[in-house]
DNA sequence: GAGTGGTCTAGACCACGGG
DNA sequence: CCGTGGTCTAGACCACTCG
């Protein structure tokens, strides 16, 4: 039963995901702690440790201090997103990217925005709209409140250069934030900049980032019909 | 300029994050590497090289061996999305779920389908329609293709009792996957299921499985309007 | 109380890849 | 070549939590 010994931790997590997709150790059962483990696989235990972790990650192991490892029951699927700045994402395309400022002003946020940021009601905000293009068509476009307060280089910034979506990512850390994905129809005002038919089904990005307590930004990235966010499980 | 001594590994990955976002350590320049940062923050090298790996799982580090780690510039922003099993993200939700199979039969499958799951164009696949629902209103809408080859299991199953969303994941294990997120306008019967108008914008989840060489399922799961995928940065 | 995972340490060897 | 990150080891102590 004791096989050659595994070498390194990733052979031991593939015979730990071996013998979870086998049957070997089903859905709900208890698994041999680390200790047990180790000497079975011939390794040292933080070998054991770090395969049993990672294994956890993918949500198929549930972990407890003294109740031990648990196969998951209905593990949920696990995916790793990738969000990089639409310029990068157009390029990597291999298609030239460019982008738009369409507006740039002050203004006071509707209600469910400046409740959603956490500043006064009657907060001036910086309020960015900009379209961004891939070989000249429309991409994405963006609709964006931007705290000044939390980032006050970005009332001297244009965007017209650099867009706001890559300025703010430079300039602006933030130390944690939320994101949702959903679908729209196309308004006509959007179905205008982005130059499809009103009504049109949008793949839409909401982004909502902070700074400890204070907002930084928050964006609503509206993407051209036919965009797709891909990833691999 | 040394401080006390930081204690564990999250110590060291929060002073590193800080360095970063407080720009002591500039987006692409080298930082010191895992023997220095030991010895200035008076731990073991094993201790802040785990700090340092998961600064790069966030992709605010790009490491390299010999060439060091280097901050990242303009580095995307990474989620780790988890994907449940329907029934229960709509438990999760406090809602009470069921589910109604639409169809079930053995057909062949459109090209397309096919050439994505690599099975011979004339394959005799399960096709499984089914509608999800929370507190007895639609919540999404399933278009399903099971590999009943490498599913054998299923040919048996009704999926009457049990969904096939919930019955593969228990039944069917795979090595790995595909998924995609797009928004689609919602067809004539779409609608007539969803209990929507025709033409609503749908979120829209495909997902491709498979154990090894051989597909599994290939799914389609549009959601009811209104429906949002959220995540953490 | 006691078993289990979580982590730290010091030292070692190795693999990669830049110069 | 040789510096850097990647990893393994053996041993130790600790934190959590179940019974």
């Amino acid at each position: 039963m004791t096989g050659p010994a595994l070498r390194d931790w990733r052979s031991v997590r593939d015979e730990v995901l071996r013998r979870i997709r086998a049957r070997e150790w089903a859905p709900g059962e208890l698994i041999p702690n680390e200790a047990d483990l180790a000497v079975e696989f011939g390794c040292a235990r933080t070998t054991v440790n770090r395969a049993l972790r990672a294994v956890a990650e993918r949500g198929l192991l549930d972990r407890r201090r003294k109740a031990g490892s648990r196969v998951a029951v209905l593990p949920a699927a696990t995916a790793k997103l990738a969000i990089p700045v639409i310029r990068k994402e157009v390029e990597a395309l291999g298609r030239t990217y460019a982008h738009r400022l369409m507006e740039r002003c002050e203004a006071a946020p509707p209600e469910t925005v400046a409740r959603a940021m956490r500043v006064p009601a009657g907060a001036g905000l910086l309020r960015v709209r900009a379209l961004h293009l891939a070989d000249g068509g429309p991409y994405a476009f963006e609709d964006r409140w931007i705290n000044t307060i939390a980032v006050p280089g970005a009332a001297d910034q244009s965007f017209d250069r650099v867009s706001s979506n890559e300025w703010l990512l430079e300039n602006a850390p933030y130390t944690h934030g939320e994101i949702a994905f959903s679908a729209s129809k196309a308004s006509a005002g959007e179905a205008g900049l982005i130059g499809c038919a009103r009504g049109a089904a949008l793949f839409v990005l909401d982004r909502l980032t902070w700074d400890g307590a204070a907002s930084v930004t928050k964006v609503r990235i509206a993407f051209a019909p036919g965009h797709r966010l891909r990833t691999v499980l």
